[in-house]
DNA sequence: TCCATAGTCAAATGGACATTTGAAATATAA
DNA sequence: TTATATTTCAAATGTCCATTTGACTATGGA
């Protein structure tokens, strides 16, 4: 059975979505490369939003056979290691393309549309909880809900940085090559720091009195 | 003498590139904010690029006169943690909103313009290097340069993230408000992450042979 | 064979913009 | 004042899109 035009736009759309976000995806664009024409998307999808959403959807049931994080009965410290190579490898995408949905999940970061709330529930919330668990195993019994949260944060920011800031930080260093030691490398990092504040917690806690100091306006 | 129909341009300009980015920002709007109408741009500035660019350089001079931090002789922590206040409140602009500069820098790592080679020379690579000192000066003698960068994007990406994953966070967690004092604990909290981290280093050296582990794809 | 339905296509329509134009208004200098 | 240069304005033009239209083709029963 040959590919139905149905199919190959939502496949042409998931990468061109991928690659430009959905508002500066044009459906030229995704035609051209499917292979027809634009009164395709009207036929089978209604518009363009509509199309967008049927193929968020359709990326996330493929998702959901693909290939997720075992963490296994691991040490949580080497749980979390695993969390953040996961991480940079796969949804950062940072040696070798990520997929589709995981680029999707960046642009909508980025620029927001009304499918993020269904993306947020059925995929980044999830993994998000993963990340949740370990930290929360790490901390001490008695932090309290806004630590676990920032350091979940602090993790997934560490992470994301090198996407979003990947312009400026290729001015400030051109020499930079993300091979698959040098993203390692920076998974090691990353996860190190974490484990480091994580540990450092309790002795915050002493620390944490000193009033908020002024900055500077 | 009234304010020239040129910089009253120039600071509407200012607040809706800002506030939407060079793209999504309309030649409409910006006139309509100054009180004029759309050939006024071509008179004084040619196109909307010119004109972007020359509204950039202005900001960029202003920003010349204003107020920098002063790391003065603290002891190097004590350093990082204004630095992270500073950027937090001045650059993320959390709790009340930031210069306009800013808004632009923040717009640029997001959707990069031509633009961005001029704004990471004379203002993101100086702060860059500011917080570079700092990081260099706390971790040990033999840090390596790929160190030094990487401690310097920990602390700006747990920063950013509070920018960018914005949307997303008020997802999860809907109830967080950004007053001026859970800015400032976020602060601490990133501060307290990444000096601990730092202070990890000699440790982490031994362990850092581990080879790369293999991510599953 | 005939017809209905599904699918495809090139071309038209219409909206949102940036950009241009030429005339009108205003300031400036002689 | 008069001439000249600036500055503003409403309207026209052109471009890039999404969206719609109506004609054309293929398929699969009756």
């Amino acid at each position: 059975m040959r590919k139905s035009t149905r199919s190959k736009l939502i496949e042409a759309a998931l990468e061109v979505f991928g690659e430009r976000g959905y508002h500066h995806a044009t459906i030229q664009q995704i035609v051209r490369r499917a292979g027809t024409n634009v009164a395709a998307i009207n036929y089978h999808f209604g518009d363009k939003a509509q199309f967008y959403g049927e193929v968020v959807s359709h990326a996330l049931n493929l998702d959901r056979d693909a290939e997720r994080i075992d963490l296994g009965d691991e040490p949580p410290d080497e749980q979390l290691r695993t969390f953040v190579f996961w991480f940079l490898h796969h949804v950062v995408g940072m040696h070798k393309p990520s997929s589709s949905l995981e680029k999707i999940h960046i642009q909508e970061m980025v620029n927001p549309s009304p499918i993020l709330d269904t993306l947020v529930d059925t995929f980044i919330r999830p993994n998000h909880m993963k990340l949740r668990a370990i930290v929360a195993d790490l901390l001490p019994e008695d932090a309290t809900e806004q630590d676990i949260r920032h350091h979940c944060f602090s993790v997934i920011g560490q992470c994301l940085h090198y996407k979003f800031a990947r312009p400026v930080m290729d001015r400030l260093y051109a020499d930079i090559e993300y091979t698959e030691d040098y993203v390692n490398a920076l998974a090691e990092h990353i996860a190190n720091v974490s484990l480091a504040g994580m540990r450092a917690v309790p002795r915050q806690r002493l620390v944490a009195a000193r009033g908020g100091r002024a900055h500077q306006s």
